[in-house]
DNA sequence: CATGAATGAGATTTCATTCAT
DNA sequence: GATGAATGAAATCTCATTCAT
């Protein structure tokens, strides 16, 4: 008779098992470098052997990409925490002040894995699930809709769009330069400005 | 009486051949993707030996950096050329309607190539030369100045930053996207308004 | 009941693998000489691949090195056991007798193997490591303090230290040579004499 | 009418040139060791391409193999001359020691070149040449023969050959290691008793 | 004869992946 | 399922030698 068959067993053996050589990429990505990265050291890093993480993931692009997935995943998580609480109430400047701030943070969750896979990532075959993509595209779009009134910009989909590819490369601009020079300090206030400047551009 | 007949062997022969040799990393890098692509593989579309691509570049990396810099080189080349143009007679919006014609059409130089060195590059490893860079950042930064009046941004050289940013990232988006999805067709026409928004949004 | 049937795998396997290859590569150095010995050769006689063989040697010296290593740490445990025989009962002439004996013996033990290590190879490189230098030094050197009184060379270390090098040079002459020559036959009843003829020499 | 020929024209240009390429060989050598000495870098040290060093030489082998030889001969024509001017009027004791001091000097021609030569190289197929092996050993035998009713050995070619080795493997103790360590200072000294001991030693 | 660019076989080493235990 | 030794294709780079100019 038993009772209490633990609980989700093959699932969460599979989920810890998953994480734990996630982490273990994330590690030995950040020591040495996607150039000097390869599975048995990641394999070795996580306490397993290869065989063992060849059993969760059938090959090394099945790896990066999860990974990848993972990252940006956590990142979502805190960005749209910050977005769901953007009710309109707010004007337009603090609703886009509030999701920078949130993209920022955002972007600083594994700072140095975060730099790995953007810079020194060959991106060859490996987009970031169209799910993520979207959800981030929605999170903005909401935003812009509570605004709709005073935004210019003719179409919210392409403003949306617009504003993604802004920000992704302005933050970047800010987070992944190492401190001093031109951009971490000055660029970051710029941010809102160019945002709040194009969506509320006089159009002819 | 003979006109410099002389002949210019040296140089020339080995000017002509690294453009050879780089068209073909360039042709090869296209047709299969940085992942497959290999000295052995360049040297035989170069129509010449691994040995002779050795005698022109030590190593891979010194290869792939030549081929980034001479594409950059090109983009650079023509952009100025429109840059130079613009005496700041003209509205700051005709000039950067000007400016994002340049850089578009800089853009698609050799789109293909252009694809494969903007997604599929360890960037760290090959930083574009800084000469290239600040001829960049000169040539759209001189336009801001003809414009100084106009705009609002307190620090010409962190628009400048930015700017660069954002228009890399958005003409990115329109060029390098493959046909139809949102971008082409109508992100194109939100980079001026976008530029413009930002350089002239009111400030605090 | 069973006596301690566990197994002993990873030591086990990987002495036996790492002699299994260091045979290959004495095989072939052998056969080839070093100029046309490879890696690729080496784990073909072994009958592994090329990968394992790097699992076992982190690189081509490192094996040429072990080879070497092993060659003479063989010689030394032949060398040792006579000269662990040798009690000082007998004469300066006997015992060195038996030493030389025992010396030649120890040249004998893989000659082919012997006269590559010697002729083909970069000694500057790969010098023998330290402990069995020295160990073959103190053998020698044990003899000699074993018959203090009858030797007139002041320094026993300086003694020592020449009488290895006379020894190697003159037994390699023996050892060496192919067949027929001057060498073998004639020299060999030499080395007793050149030894004592050294310890004993009439010092002003 | 041409007068005055110039004179040897074939044969002294060639001798010059054939002395710059291992001038150049042997400074190479010195500068960067065997292994990272090759025949493009020759011709360039010898201001000549490497073509014409093809003309001179066939191979790389020969190449090295002339080097070597040159080089003994130099330390030939060093010995040879101390060697002649014993004449037997002085005791096997003195004569001895010119014929090491005329070594040792030989040995010092060039000792850094002669350091690769001895223990970097492999010697694979390239052996010293006949000839000159025979002058060294007839100018020792040619001692030994002024000294025979004093010296034991019963065969002078057999002692002959000993000494060489003997004489060789000390030398090169004391000239090849370092200065500082065991070697050098003392081992010297002990060159003379070896020989006059091994030659003078009694005989059952 | 001289030149030196071109050759290309060949050597070392890496690493994603498999599979017998 | 886990293990990790074994695999071997593949990649980078070197250098003795040739030969058209």
């Amino acid at each position: 008779m038993k009772l209490q068959p633990r609980k989700e067993p093959r699932q969460a053996r599979s989920r810890a098992m998953v994480d734990t050589i996630l982490d273990a990429m994330s590690r030995v990505l950040v020591e040495r470098g996607y150039a000097k990265t390869n599975t048995n050291l990641v394999a070795e890093s996580a306490g397993i052997s290869v065989g063992s993480l060849y059993q969760y993931f059938p090959n090394k692009d099945a790896l990066i990409f999860a990974l990848r997935e993972r990252h940006v995943t956590r990142m979502l998580a805190l960005f749209e925490d910050v977005a769901a609480h953007i009710d309109g109430a707010g004007s337009l400047n603090s609703d886009f002040e509030a999701l920078i701030d949130a993209l920022v943070a955002a972007h600083l969750v594994e700072p140095e894995l975060n730099r790995i896979l953007e810079e020194e990532f060959p991106a060859y075959n490996l987009p970031v699930s169209t799910e993520i993509r979207q959800r981030f595209f929605d999170a903005i779009r909401g935003v812009l809709e509570k605004h709709r009134g005073s935004i210019t910009t003719p179409d919210l989909d392409v403003a949306t769009f617009v504003l993604q590819r802004m920000l992704k490369a302005l933050i970047n601009a800010v987070v992944l330069t190492g401190p001093g020079g031109l951009s971490a300090g000055s660029v970051r206030p710029e941010i809102l400005p160019a945002v709040i400047g194009y969506l509320t551009a006089p159009r002819s």
